[in-house]
DNA sequence: CTGTTAGCGCCTTCAG
DNA sequence: CTGAAGGCGCTAACAG
């Protein structure tokens, strides 16, 4: 006979209930862990739903528990190796919790975001939304959530970082340990390309950066410190104008890797030798990181953890009686220095 | 009071049904398009529909359809640009089509995928499976689908293409394309770096290219051909053995992104400017492509349009009658050539 | 600790 | 063409 996409599949929570000669509502007790169940019983659903098969429905367990057990992603990043790696955090996480996530982009403005979403949220019934960024930091869009009074997690915010749960990764923590890591090498001249200095990351990267310098009791050189657009391009000029320096730096640290990837190119245009004669570090580890040759040194955003903490933090606030609207949990994600090959330690220049 | 994840936040089917005088028997008819109801009563419906911005409950529709309304997306894929787009292609038709997509990613290679398909196909109840490469040719995936009598589309897939409806694109027919732009720009010494031969994609770019050469009446020369293997590094090989010859090509057309962009490197360490000097193409679009610069001229395979086609095509095998095994369909879509910045038309070379 | 009752919102089936 | 009854699989709420 044919068994695709008949009633259902495999058994239900009735089957195992006979099998295990209690009532369904113990079944359903020992899946959801709620109220206690005698061991003894416990054990005899458990292996009845073991040699079962049995999977609970979700549609049933949806329908019954008045929770869509969906969870809105609402994001617009033209960077597609961050969206990625969020998505598939995100969708692993919410497997393993029971949502399941849906994913909405109404463009890349503001004012598009604000056309579309009020729409949205009166419609869908999402139990919860996680924001991405830049999403994260419009406005019209996070106060529609907030009339909506929907629960809400925003990752990476940087206006307001009171409203809602949030999840975001030291920048500065890590740009001061990437800085380090090039002064170990005995790297005394460093520049840095920072990224535009409207964008909050940035100006963390360049804390750290200062940060990491000062602690050393190195002298900071404002010559050594160019910004960059966070583009490949950008990147050129700025590699261009710190490596026709007089006295070039030996290390060249980039607040991403697409510009460090122009120091890269730039480098090998002048016949500087990368690490040999030049150290680069980048920030991100996006694919060109690996893909270029020499590896990037660069630092690598723990994305994955962060998209797990986003679900949890978001079905916490899900289940939470919305009386106790306690301060909102923040959670600050430690990235990764990830050391490859375009950093070394300074070696005499065979000027 | 509180609204937040209690039972149905909007109108259910009764709502609308009293608004309209109707039974909610007839609401659910207009809203299936079954059955046939007077166009008045329907005006009214509707009415009521917009009126109270009535969303059917998804649960409450799959669980009386006995349809999980799941979709699975088997893939792994390590190319991140491509794995996001898809996602985001698939998502968004699925979410017009009313399905929902669950990722499931159980390793690299076959075995890996040989432990985890049964039991995965066992305890989720899919509607269907989406399968991507390279995972639509893992041997053990796909017959285990087969005796699981799912419905199933496969993306790209190169063995066996009749088992299965699938989707793909005509690379072929764009490498062709692209190489006739190279010609009619006036190359006629044309370079090609070709990906592993063990991958299909890569035999149908070098076919497609040798297709152009044969129409346009331009001799083959094997020196001009060399085998790369996708990869940044394998392509830089590649261009130093084209940029070597005594009579190096004046165009270059790469079969991925990241091989061209390092014949873009190479030109750039040689002095050999791009366009000037030497056009170069890619294939694929990806991020670096516009990253680079010259921004480069590439094949832009439609991935979007792959994704819609697939759940499409899925969705019709899931509501076809499994007697009616009718041929299975496959989906041949067109690329986009894309011209940028580096290439352009022959200049006579300053030697 | 466990069972019973009564739905969740929608759709199938069968009458009108 | 439309309505009434019943159930999909599961879980609150209340018994015991």
């Amino acid at each position: 006979m044919r068994t695709r996409a008949n009633k259902q599949s495999g058994a239900t929570i009735k089957d195992v209930a006979d099998l295990a000669g209690v009532s369904a509502m113990t079944v359903s007790r020992v899946l959801n862990a709620g109220h206690r169940v005698r061991p003894a019983t416990r054990e005899r659903v458990e292996a009845a739903i073991r040699e079962l098969n049995y999977k609970p429905n979700l549609s049933a367990r949806s329908l019954a528990k008045a929770r869509s057990l969906f969870i809105g992603l609402l994001y617009n990043n033209p960077n597609p190796g961050y969206v990625s790696e969020l998505l598939i955090g995100l969708m692993n996480r919410c497997r393993q919790v029971g949502y399941h996530l849906v994913i909405e982009n109404f463009g890349s403005t503001d004012e598009e975001w604000a056309a579309g979403i009020e729409g949205m949220l009166a419609s869908s019934n999402f139990d919860g939304l996680i924001v991405a960024p830049p999403v994260s930091d419009f406005d019209s869009v996070m106060s529609a959530i907030e009339r909506a009074d929907i629960a809400c997690v925003r990752i990476a915010p940087e206006l307001e970082p009171d409203l809602f749960a949030s999840v975001r990764t030291d920048d500065r923590d890590a740009a001061r340990r990437m800085t380090r890591h090039l002064l170990d090498l005995g790297h005394r001249r460093l520049g840095f390309i920072a990224g535009d200095a409207g964008h909050g990351a940035s100006r963390q990267r360049l804390s750290g950066f200062k940060d990491a310098l000062e602690e050393a009791g190195v002298g900071l050189d404002d010559g050594l410190i160019v910004e960059g657009r966070f583009t490949y391009r950008s990147g050129l000029a700025a590699a261009e104008q710190l490596l026709s320096l007089r006295q070039p730096p030996t290390a060249i640290f980039a607040s991403n890797d697409d510009m460090a990837a122009a120091v890269v190119a730039v480098a090998g245009r002048k016949g500087i030798d990368v690490p040999g004669e030049l150290s680069v570090a980048g920030f991100d580890d996006t694919h060109t990181a690996t893909t270029l040759w020499p590896q990037l040194t660069t630092v690598r955003q723990p994305i994955a953890d962060m998209a797990g903490a986003a679900v949890d933090l978001l079905a916490a606030a899900i289940n939470a009686e919305p009386e106790q609207d306690a301060a909102q949990t923040q959670r600050l994600l430690p990235c990764e220095v990830i050391i490859r090959d375009s950093s070394s330690t300074v070696k005499a220049k065979p000027a």
